[in-house]
DNA sequence: TTGAAAGCGCTAACAG
DNA sequence: CTGTTAGCGCTTTCAA
């Protein structure tokens, strides 16, 4: 604790500038680089990252702003973010807005405060006036699962309706007239464009019916309990789309426990659970979001416009995957 | 970005050390003190934190090590942590290990260069080495969820034995005879010790056969794997004890496709699926941990370590609560 | 209470 | 390639 540069300099009778050049990569005698790095292990010399980050402006940590942490899809992110960004040198400092508004202005200021270089934000409000501090700092953000009218900071986010159509027509194409989805609130983006996309399938073949949309909270509760109504309430429904990993646990509890079955009493299709899916039988159905390029494209574009030379703000549309499985029966 | 206190110096014409004192919340004249507000607001001035740090040595950053991000239990722990650090001011630096001694040792190595102030670490690995790095920089680690040998380094544990004993207890009460368990890798420190209480109590009865013990990977497909090979291979078992969440989903799942259910086919008893027993009919039983309260000891201690007045080594031990559902049949 | 001044440990000109 | 020097923005003695 408390040795520097200059305790170095002195131990190997080189200048300060000698051992910073040498520190950070730059080329140095080689037998004066032996010397340091000798010295350096001797003293157990390690870099001070407040002086170096006072003078180069850079604190290397990225925020990410989640709704909530004990979330599947929220999970599945932050691990990735944190492989992807430690693997430049960053570090991750994660917030939870708990799906309120003001817990996430009250994060983004915390993580101003804290001098991240990035925010990555997966937003719970509208108001766009909550970048205007991080962007007032120059500290560029990254949107991600859900499309805002802010036109000065880049999104990353899937085709949810389009993807969810895809599924939905699935279920059609298979026969299936009573189709019920269960989703999460309306406020909720990716809750609505999956809801969109659905009934922009259904309606297409003339077969939508407002009684089959549960709108629950996004939880295994929920969707136990919206799968419950469907079985007591509406027999007719032969098929349910999931829109998120947690509802989807919720139904297949539901269903089980009503001694019913996937595909033989419900077709489903589900959304996000890629483990899941493959320990049902026979294996779910599912709209898989690729999670991995989200990370990756909302990285790239945090770790370039951070170096500054050009701003992007163009918005990506990844695109999910229909995992076939065998849970739609042919009817 | 760029406004400091030298400028609020000349703004107001007072000296840099009022300033400082009044942004440290020490006494000013009031009559300097609206002048210092006034000025702080007219040219909206930020505290530059890497200024401040490099002087005070302190990040106001606590990193936490978990094995593995995407596991539920990691997830609450990170969850709660957040709040609670938050709510002093610290933020949370948060890595993974991938349940590697290598990258756990990589990982503390990556929070101590990032400065933080405190360690919280789930550990992986035997080896007490690792949190010589920390230690030598005067960094109050805090090792949870498992004990190891390290008696400079607080531990919060819970009573894993324990529980699982009296877990495994209730189930012998009820009269089953062969019962299994779905656990972990030995080489886990919480697989073994759940696995362990669970042996005592089946030896004291005179019931233990170790070909009902069932190690394998935490996830989901462990555990439904496991449950499938109880199914088919030992009929005669009855009851099973699961040690810990991903295990339960799978075992769930695995248990409701063979058409068979929880209570009349199989009696359980699950770990940490607090959500999951909800959902469950009949309700299920099992074991919950403090998170919560471990959360809230760890920070306490890590905290009061980080004011360094005195030390505290001491281990903490925490005991989980069996939450008695009615998935255990009488026969 | 307040102001002046001395660093915290590092980087980045600049000159050699 | 190396050494000197001047800060980065803040806190903190120390006097006043």
């Amino acid at each position: 604790m408390g040795v520097t540069i200059k305790d170095i300099a002195h131990e190997t009778g080189l200048g300060l500038a000698t051992i910073s050049s040498y520190l950070n990569g730059n080329k140095v005698r080689e037998f004066n680089a032996i010397a340091i790095a000798d010295a350096v292990k001797k003293l157990g010399y390690v870099p001070n990252e407040f002086a170096r980050s006072l003078k180069t402006k850079k604190s290397m940590t990225i925020g990410i702003l989640v709704p909530e942490l004990d979330n599947m899809f929220s999970m599945t992110i932050i691990s990735e973010m944190d492989r992807m960004f430690r693997s430049k040198g960053y570090g991750v400092i994660v917030c939870d807005s708990k799906s309120s508004v003001a817990e996430e202005m009250k994060s983004i200021k915390f993580l101003v405060s804290k001098m991240v270089d990035g925010l990555i934000v997966m937003p719970v409000s509208n108001t766009t006036e909550i970048y205007e501090l991080p962007l007032s700092r120059n500290i560029p953000v990254v949107i991600i699962d859900r499309l805002t009218d802010e036109d000065k900071i880049p999104h990353v986010v899937i085709n949810n309706s389009e993807i969810s159509e895809i599924a939905t027509g699935q279920i059609c194409s298979a026969g299936h007239e009573n189709i019920a989805i269960i989703t999460g609130d309306n406020s909720i983006y990716t809750s609505n464009k999956r809801e969109e996309g659905y009934t922009k399938s259904l309606k297409k073949q003339g077969l939508y019916c407002d009684k089959y949309v549960f709108r629950t909270e996004l939880t295994p509760s929920g969707g136990y309990t919206a799968m419950k109504r469907i079985i007591n309430e509406f027999p007719e429904v032969t098929a349910v789309f999931i829109a998120n990993y947690e509802l989807t646990i919720g139904t297949l509890m539901a269903i089980n426990e009503c001694g019913m079955s996937v595909y033989n009493d419900y077709s489903i299709v589900g959304f996000d659970a890629l483990e899941l899916s493959k320990i049902i039988n026979p294996r779910l159905t599912i709209v898989n979001q690729p999670t991995e390029n989200i990370v990756k494209v909302a990285a790239e574009i945090i770790l370039r416009n951070i170096e500054g030379t050009v701003t992007i703000t163009d918005d990506t549309i990844l695109s999910a995957e229909l995992l076939v499985g065998k849970s739609i029966k042919n009817i």
